[in-house]
DNA sequence: CGACATGTTGAACCTCATCAACCGACGTGG
DNA sequence: CCACGTCGGTTGATGAGGTTCAACATGTCG
């Protein structure tokens, strides 16, 4: 496992390949100078975590390449994920000191982190950058209910079946294969099937199965255990629920 | 069933049982006066629908007394609460016309309404009321994410004791009887059996043996179907699994 | 009074969790 | 080089926790 590594980034925001996606995109090219002082940018290995409820709110930051998962866990060791961010979805819990998830790299993961401090007073400058956040902020929370309603009332099928129909739909942010037609798409999951299970509230035999079934009945096809192909999205969209 | 009625607000928020609590409070006694000019009062009677998905974004409101159910249905008639709120909470989805969700009068409600364009105008002048707002969303996020945990890893039992908790907590808001003191609550629960089985991803029939098991074994006591007594809040703490 | 809504309780069933065996890939150390 | 352990994943057998279906109780309203 590669360690972690940190580096200023030498002057280019600008040239970033998230500049226009990602909260900067709400930013002029002078202001962004001020992101670009405070920015340094990360690696994170998969697997290791990014910030804990313990150490909570000592950095935000821009994920640049990668996935990272927003996990609670319980006193007994049961887990959940609560998020999946993908670039270029911004990380980090403001205006509170107090982070109720810890967050976690699901893969190697690229981060343009900014100080707590620093970050929230450029906030305070910019209105524009600090309406994109809010703007961001109540996408995760429709994000957040519709994965409620997965968790509270969804079979394991349909379960299964939403999570690949989401893969199927970020799998351009996953920066692996695309989607190129409406209806077919082929990706890598960035996922263990353990992962998943604390994702969709389920075991890992339970998702084990429901992709087998899945693949049975034609659905998807599995080139390998992380290689999905999607032939008709419409076939799986029915499959998960509308 | 009453009808709904509609009224201005003859000229006082200031006098406004939530002023310094809704998020009202992040105006001025002169900021206010916008505020009062496009504010009118609804009362919305039980089990009648605020807004649906269909028209959506027409207007957002204050909580000034009772509770409303944010629900997701699926085609089959499945059915989940997404969010509960309570006085003086904010309701609805700014920046978007879109609703993913569907709000309902849980009890008879209060609320002190905007239409939406008048609302997001002041929002654009104010940006102590659209921080406080932010602010807002962020703790609904939280709320939602610790929900996730719930409806993909909690048992039953660990559901009921986590809403009766958490019912005991907000009891205050609810503006029915208070807890005192710090360990014990008493209070009228706002919803029927069939909205807590939605609100925890359950069946009717398991939340009503589920709170009879927690009666037999004196963690809670029950006047009559809805007064819920809590001798003692941590022993709930306890079945919540924490 | 009957009709209806809300809630409780019982019995049978089923989905999914649990426990366990097994497989292939990979890395490491003797 | 092979033996070994580990990790991620699949598959099978078994059973428990919740759902489903149904009957019944209680309270309210016309």
């Amino acid at each position: 496992m590669p360690a972690e590594t940190t580096s200023t980034i030498p002057d280019r925001c600008e040239s970033c390949v998230i500049r226009h996606r990602a909260i900067c995109a709400a930013l002029t090219k002078d202001e962004l100078q001020s992101m670009n002082r405070i920015a340094r940018r990360r690696f994170i290995p998969a697997g290791q975590t990014i910030s804990s409820d313990a150490d909570a709110g000592v950095a935000f930051a821009n994920i640049i390449s990668g996935v990272v998962k927003l996990t609670k866990t319980m006193a007994d060791g049961r887990q959940q994920i609560v998020g999946l961010q993908f670039a270029p979805d911004f990380l980090g819990r403001t205006f509170t000191d107090s982070n109720p998830n810890s967050a976690e790299a699901a893969t190697d993961v690229e981060l343009c982190s900014f100080p707590k401090a620093d970050f929230e007073a450029i906030l305070g400058r910019y209105p524009g950058l600090k309406h994109r956040l809010f703007s961001y902020t109540l996408d995760e929370l429709d994000a957040a209910r519709d994965w409620m309603l997965l968790l509270g009332r969804k079979t394991a099928q349909e379960k299964v079946a939403s999570f690949l129909l989401l893969m199927a739909r970020r799998a351009p942010n996953i920066g692996c294969t695309h989607s190129q037609e409406l209806n077919y798409a082929t990706y890598r999951l960035p996922l263990t099937r353990t992962d998943i299970a604390d994702y969709l509230g389920l075991t890992l035999e339970t998702v084990s199965r429901q992709m087998t079934k899945l693949k049975s009945e034609g659905a998807i096809e599995l080139i390998d255990n992380r290689q999905v192909v999607v032939p008709d999205i419409e076939t799986l969209e029915h499959l998960s629920g509308y």
